[in-house]
RNA sequence: GGACCCGUAGCGUAGCCUGGAUAGCGCGACAGCCUUCUAAGCUGUAGAUCGGGGGUUCGAAUCCCUCCGGGUUCACCA
């Protein structure tokens, strides 16, 4: 590909454009790339029509362009179908020259319920951001950050210690907590007093009270047990987990010694402040009270000083929400301050929310699409789904729901810009046609198909290319632009742009497929067509890996 | 009230960073395509004053200003 753009703007320059900036048509009727003649206008006092009617005169069809051709303002050039996919034969997603370490932290779940469709976005979306990052050359470490101590696990801990009996989990393990937390809401609506009690069972933790950090460690052990089966279903496995419990009150010393170097201040009632409002923020922020406790960003401080400590990362991500936009700016900020680490080696990786039809989720009301819920509800779908086509043992028809029903519901999280908030709607619940991860593994699975009859392990890769169709050199130019894709993607921490692309490539491929036959063709058309498909199949699984989607060899 | 984010066909969205040629796609609706490699597919039709207004520019969905609507946030809570 940049071959082939270099090549057009050597052609340029030898025409005498000193800077040819080249663009992409809108339209492949217009060409395969275009130079507007807009920029030169004033310089050559013509008309930029004039003047592409004057180039296109100087630029003569080589073994890479087939011709150009005015139209208004432009120059476009026609490159020639076999050239692009010859530049296949070499093509390949680029590598950092410089590899990083980069800490990405995500889940950070609380143990006191289970997760919910908003930890599956932030899972997902971390996940597939350090794929991304590995896939052009970095090194990643998958941290967590497991907030297992505060009033949340108290009143958890407090329901199960009123009305539990002791009793063991008789459903799943984090469900078990979760519903003792819901428990406490509704207790507590009736009787305010049970506040009082939850703050006190924090203290007696705080104090180290033998019988409550045994049962905070029981309930925690089964959250920690049913999250394990979550991830374990979302295939995912963290390398790093930081527990709050480790360092709530650790980051204390970072912070005195910040005063005492002036770079943090007293205000007027003793706080120990950052002074952000000298940087442009609203106001100052707390990090140590006056009666020597901290506060969230207190921790903060201490886990970033750790993680650079444990990892010397170049780079550290943060997948939290967007509403705690705020709070890693003045964080970033005060890290920066310290001197610890650079703004911008620093990264919130902000998402929106996700919505129910009726509003937020609410989980103390266990208003919530629950993790587990939903991947098995996408499961029994794709059950539904596979039972319609196939007739099949259970255990494959299990087998293949899992890979489909985790697409569909990854994918469907995953195209999405991460920035925009968004609904979902049990009720429509998440589709398995038109843009969807099934969509995707179905265009896979119908190329392994043809590889399959065709009886074809290795891969074909022809010597030469004739007679390219407008369909093949469409497909073939579109599976040139992965690459791009992906560094754009890795540096602009954005999973849904290879969605995106994906969702074009197999509609490209699907019509491609439609229109052109491939077992039985003469050897030449046969084994170019064998090696485009061999290469869509490389990219559409590659690309759907980088997803955290896996495929199917058949569905 | 301040700060930040979002506003594109009935619905869901891409494009916005880096301005350019008819605003791309999916769902839904309508009309078609299974005797040939998987119809979870393909083709076609209808559907958009790109929230409103102003500005910059030869040219604005894209950049700037402003207004409107929605959201988040502004604690010594995480």
């Amino acid at each position: 590909m940049t071959k082939i753009v270099s090549h057009v703007l050597r052609v340029l320059k030898k025409a005498g454009v000193k800077n040819p900036i080249l663009e992409v048509p809108p339209d492949d009727r217009f060409g395969d790339y275009a130079f507007g003649c807009f920029i030169l206008s004033k310089e050559l006092r013509k008309a930029p029509n004039q003047i592409a009617v004057d180039l296109e005169k100087k630029v003569r069809s080589d073994d890479v362009i087939e011709g150009v051709k005015v139209v208004g303002p432009y120059l476009n050039f026609f490159i020639k179908k076999e050239v692009f996919l010859e530049s296949l034969k070499t093509s390949g997603v680029t590598k950092n020259t410089k590899p990083e370490k980069v800490v990405v932290e995500y889940s950070s779940p609380n143990t006191n319920k289970p997760l919910h469709l908003g930890h599956v976005r932030n899972i997902v979306l971390g996940e597939s951001t350090s794929r991304l990052l590995e896939e052009v050359g970095n090194k990643v470490i998958r941290s967590c950050l497991v907030n297992d101590r505060g009033i949340h696990i108290s009143k958890s801990m407090l329901a199960y210690q009123k009305w539990g009996d002791e009793r063991n989990p008789d459903k799943k393990t984090d469900h078990f907590v979760g519903d003792w937390y819901v428990r406490y809401n509704k207790e507590a609506e009736k009787n305010p007093d049970l506040e009082e009690e939850a703050f006190e069972l924090l203290r007696k933790w705080e104090a180290g009270d033998k019988k409550v950090v045994t049962l905070w460690k029981k309930m925690n052990s089964w959250v920690y047990k049913g999250f394990d089966e979550t991830y374990k279903k979302l295939g995912i496995i963290f390398d790093k987990t930081y527990y709050e419990s480790d360092h709530f009150s650790s980051g204390k010393e970072i912070v005195k010694n910040a005063l005492s170097k002036k770079i943090f201040v007293l205000d007027d009632k003793k706080n120990i402040t950052v002074p952000l409002s000298k940087y442009g923020f609203d106001n100052d922020k707390v990090v140590l009270r006056a009666d020597g406790t901290g506060v969230y960003l207190t921790q903060d401080i201490y886990l970033a000083k750790k993680k650079l400590d444990d990892y010397k990362y170049d780079k550290s991500i943060y997948v939290v929400g967007s509403e705690q936009k705020l709070h890693f700016e003045q964080l970033f900020k005060t890290l920066d301050l310290l001197g610890l680490v650079k703004t911008k080696d620093l990264f919130h990786l902000s998402y929106g929310l996700v919505y129910l039809p009726d509003g937020k989720m609410k989980s103390r009301e266990g208003v919530v699409v629950d993790a587990d819920d939903i991947i098995s509800e996408m499961t029994s779908l794709a059950v539904e789904e596979i039972n319609k086509r196939h007739k099949l043992s259970k255990a494959e028809v299990d087998r293949r729901a899992d890979i489909i029903g985790l697409a569909a519901l990854k994918f469907f999280i995953l195209k999405h810009d991460p920035l925009k908030d968004m609904t979902y709607d049990p009720k429509e619940s998440i589709s398995f046609e038109g843009e969807t991860g099934p969509y995707i593994q179905y265009s896979y699975a119908r190329i392994k198909s043809i590889l399959r009859k065709a009886k074809i392990s290795k891969d074909v890769v022809p010597k030469s290319f004739s007679s390219v169709s407008y369909k093949e050199y469409v497909l073939a130019k579109k599976l040139l632009e992965f690459s791009e894709v992906v560094s754009y993607a890795a540096s602009n921490l954005k999973p849904s742009s290879v969605a995106r692309y994906l969702i074009d490539l197999a509609q490209i491929f699907n019509t491609f497929y439609i229109n052109h036959r491939i077992l039985g063709e003469e050897k030449s058309v046969y084994d170019k067509r064998i090696f485009l498909i061999q290469k869509t199949a490389g990219v559409l699984k590659e690309g759907l890996s980088l997803l955290g989607v896996s495929v199917l060899e058949e569905m």
